[in-house]
RNA sequence: GGCCCCAUCGUCUAGCGGCUAGGACAUCGCCCUUUCACGGCGAAAACCGGGGUUCGAUUCCCCGUGGGGUCACCA
């Protein structure tokens, strides 16, 4: 298939239903570098309509925690990395128990009696594997051939008895038995694999293609760490960040489409990916870009959506919906979106009352009416006065019905500020609207309160001034 | 330390023998602007070092250096 002119077809190399996986052991919660592999299996699974499953690896009874199961899961899904199929390791006892017995009975492993690890005072059987060819070769990829020469591990322990598998052998077992044809797994996977190349041979499977994806690292340098590094995928949905900006901040995390495209939709990138264009070389998340891709699928959010994120926080905000002019909220709603402001940020402004000026006369010190001239002295109250009185009458002579819009106030209002100087007439107005430091400019709010709202505000304005030039 | 892997701006990366080494984030400057943002334009910023191979190396090979991974009866 072609897309952009880059041939993107690798389809002919596959025969057969393609089976991609991930095996999160549940023992902590699920961070970014884990999510990107995740998408990575997905991409590559739903590129080829094979099947992406996940598959929890927890035959560590003692560290594994259905809570971070749950997390796991719920994180997928909120990613829209939505999983065919969900299995437990824990639920395939009696089908690792045979395949251990066939390693026994082929002469591959053997039963051997010693010392617990743990526990050197007590005897234990745990099952070795008989490491005859320790030189083994595998295929990556995306570092092509690896040997690596397995004669120190010697012969390994692959169960801890003849019933309970280790994660090696139980990785390889479960793999087979679900039809994983091609394991993009972290590349501190790289030195297990010699390990499972050996029993996958010694059990007559036919091995799966390997790709093993750089690892994620932290700032600090290093393995992204849960402890010190805040990058669960829970804590970015908890900041506020957009599920769609995560996936596009991890997809080009290690990969790349190879032109200057960078944003992309999760449909986009399932045609592009390719494991050709993996990165060899570790990458480090950086949240700054992660910020600017929320951004920019805020700028690009269909309406209703938007409405959604933002619309119900101001119905709690004010519970009497006749408030809610909905010029206003639209009027919010393109705010939000041009400045591409993060929803949790949005929400939490509104809480704070920051956005009540679109909906009742706002409440404000009378100084900040006046602002600061070029070399930074504040203008007199008697000054603005006389300028605020001019803007009121000014606006007064636009039509309600057929005028009151931004570009007609702005129309009436602009010459004077020109004349006046822009700030001295603009800042007050926009202060009388919004009785803010910071806020939208003052013709944006003016037509979304109406023209009544806007003389009375102006009015007060006035009254406001005159009682400061008056006691001044 | 053994084994394995990696190496282009601060960060993510393009480059697959000949390029003014390209893009994006971040940074800085200018413009737009009543404020805060948004936006536009521009600047600064990289081939880890040393040997080869070659007419020519960022690109291929070797060594060094640096970084990382892993060394369980965890996964």
């Amino acid at each position: 298939m072609k897309h952009n002119g880059i041939t993107t077809d690798t389809s002919s190399d596959i025969s057969g239903k393609v089976v991609t996986r991930i095996a999160p052991s549940p023992t902590g919660s699920f961070h970014i570098g884990t999510a990107r592999t995740a998408l990575f299996n997905f991409l590559f699974a739903r590129k080829h309509n094979g099947i992406f499953a996940v598959r929890f690896e927890d035959t560590d009874r003692e560290r594994s925690d259905e809570k971070h199961e749950e997390e796991i899961l719920s994180a997928l899904h909120w990613l829209s990395l939505h999983p065919d199929t969900v299995t437990r390791q824990s639920e395939r006892k009696e089908i690792h128990r045979e395949y251990i017995a066939r390693l026994l009975d082929s002469d591959h492993a053997y039963v051997s009696r010693e010392p617990s690890k743990k526990d050197p005072s007590r005897e234990v059987e745990v099952v070795r594997f008989r490491n005859t060819n320790p030189k083994v070769s595998f295929t990556d990829t995306v570092r092509s051939d690896i040997t690596i020469d397995t004669s120190d591990l010697g012969d390994f322990v692959i169960a801890r008895s003849t019933d309970d598998p280790l994660y090696n052998l139980a990785v390889v077992i479960d793999d087979a038995e679900m039809g994983v044809t091609h394991v993009l797994r972290g590349d501190d996977h790289i030195v297990n694999t010699p390990r499972q190349v050996l029993l996958i041979k010694a059990l007559g499977i036919s091995p799966p293609m390997y790709t093993h994806i750089p690892l994620i690292h932290s700032p600090s340098g290093g393995k992204l760490s849960k402890r010190k590094d805040a990058v669960s995928v829970l804590s970015f949905v908890e900041q506020g960040y957009l599920p769609e900006a995560l996936i596009n901040t991890i997809a080009l995390l290690g990969w790349n489409p190879k032109d200057d495209r960078e944003i992309f939709t999760l449909e986009e990138l399932i045609e592009l990916f390719s494991l050709e264009h993996i990165q060899k070389k570790e990458a480090i998340f950086d949240e700054k870009k992660l910020q600017w891709f929320n951004k920019q699928c805020i700028q690009r959010m269909p309406e209703n959506r938007l409405r959604g994120e933002v619309v119900p926080a101001l119905v709690k905000r004010f519970p009497v919906r006749s408030r809610l002019h909905p010029r206003s909220i639209q009027t919010i709603l393109q705010t939000v979106r041009e400045r591409g402001i993060v929803f949790s940020e949005v929400r939490e402004s509104i809480h704070n009352g920051e956005y009540d000026f679109f909906f009742t006369a706002p409440d404000y010190p009378a100084a900040l009416l006046l602002p600061k001239d070029s070399t930074k002295e504040q203008y007199s109250a008697d000054q603005i006065l006389t300028s605020l009185e001019r803007t009121h009458a000014l606006l007064k002579s636009v039509s309600a019905y057929r005028q009151w819009d931004e570009k007609h106030v702005q129309d009436a209002v602009w010459k004077y500020a020109e004349e006046q100087g822009k700030s001295r007439v603009l800042w007050p107005l926009r202060v009388a609207l919004s009785g803010r430091e910071k806020s939208p400019g003052p013709f944006v709010i003016a037509q979304a309160i109406g023209k009544k709202q806007t003389l009375m505000r102006v009015k007060k304005g006035v009254v406001r001034l005159r009682e400061l030039s008056g006691s001044a």
